[in-house]
DNA sequence: GGCTTTTATGTTGCAATGCAACATATAGGG
DNA sequence: CCCTATATGTTGCATTGCAACATAAAAGCC
């Protein structure tokens, strides 16, 4: 299996200074990859950015995103409640929704509007960098990759109409590699 | 109706006080167009569809359809509900969500993702086109641009990595041009 | 026309999503 | 130690979305 095509390495140009984890992940998760070390990454990530910041990356957040890359597909708000619920008192709504208020404003987390759903981020990009979603309709599973080509368009677009693009949503459903492979 | 391309028929004028200018360029709205004409179109427009089809363009589903026409921007189907409250017993909330439905199958109505809201479709577009939606984040009102090269990015970025894309999301928020002026 | 089949609507009820408002706790700074 | 800013807990509810079943209306057939 090894890596599918990692179109991860050029992502936004990796910020203002040497934080890059793994830049070499796949833009979907191998079924066989190293989940606890990949774990394990995304949330010492998160530390440093938290710490970089100057904002409290407390137990609840923790765990919110930690539900969050148990599986690498999107959750609804609900279902993070359902995971959190394993292991401490289960969580009201507005406690999760605002974890994960913190998780995106921090760029840990992305919502995947077309599933009222949410997902930890995969890469180390540019907060400011467009980004795709590929999502899996058999698997469920999401790859993300740059949209930097999605944002040209966008932008020659958006000058012929005077348009301010700020935040764009792409998210493309399809079969991933591995599900059209089993099929 | 006319050609593709005619990405003029937004308007921005929807109420919100904000956005009644002229447009210089003609991609978002028209503010001054000829509303009732271009309702009247798309009506006939999906009749002409429905025909050739075979499937019914009932009263319901015609009512839904000009609740949406008569904004130019999303509505939630709550709001369409409201809307057709003033003008017949009030709907039940599944009754707007199947006429919705349809009218999307039909793809005389798309669906905005990020908004939970449904918008009237302003084009003659294929149906398999990709379309991307420029989304104002002062008027709220929306234009739709072919999005033809997107959709070549996104593919062939989907394709490297093994994914078999099927449908698309391209939602972009921002100003338009008749906001930038008015601020 | 009657009869059947298909399709569309109406009714009832509820699950899922999302957040407002206020109360309380907790971490740091002075 | 107090004060302030931030984070979390509690209560309650609005919004979104649809399932399941009942009824009506249209289309096809003899």
């Amino acid at each position: 299996m090894g890596k599918i095509a990692e179109i991860t390495g050029e992502t936004g140009l990796n910020g203002l200074d040497g934080c890059q984890m793994t830049v070499t992940r796949p833009t979907f998760p191998a079924p066989g990859h190293d989940h606890d070390r990949c774990t394990a990454e995304a949330i010492s990530h998160a530390e440093t950015i938290c710490a970089r910041r100057a904002q409290k990356f407390t137990p609840i957040r923790r765990q919110v995103l930690q539900a969050l890359l148990s599986s690498h597909r999107p959750l609804g708000a609900y279902e993070v409640i359902e995971e959190l619920a394993k292991s401490m008192p289960r969580p009201a709504p507005i406690t999760v929704y605002r974890a994960l208020d913190f998780l995106m404003e921090n760029g840990l987390v992305h919502r995947i509007e077309s599933r009222n759903a949410f997902l930890a981020c995969a890469h180390d990009h540019d907060e400011s960098a467009m980004v795709a979603f590929l999502i899996c309709d058999r698997c469920g599973s999401v790859g993300e990759i740059p949209a930097a080509p999605v944002a040209q368009s966008v932008s020659d677009a958006a000058r012929t109409t005077g348009f301010a693009p700020k935040m764009s949503v792409v998210e493309i459903t399809g079969t991933c590699a591995h599900c059209q492979k089993a099929a």
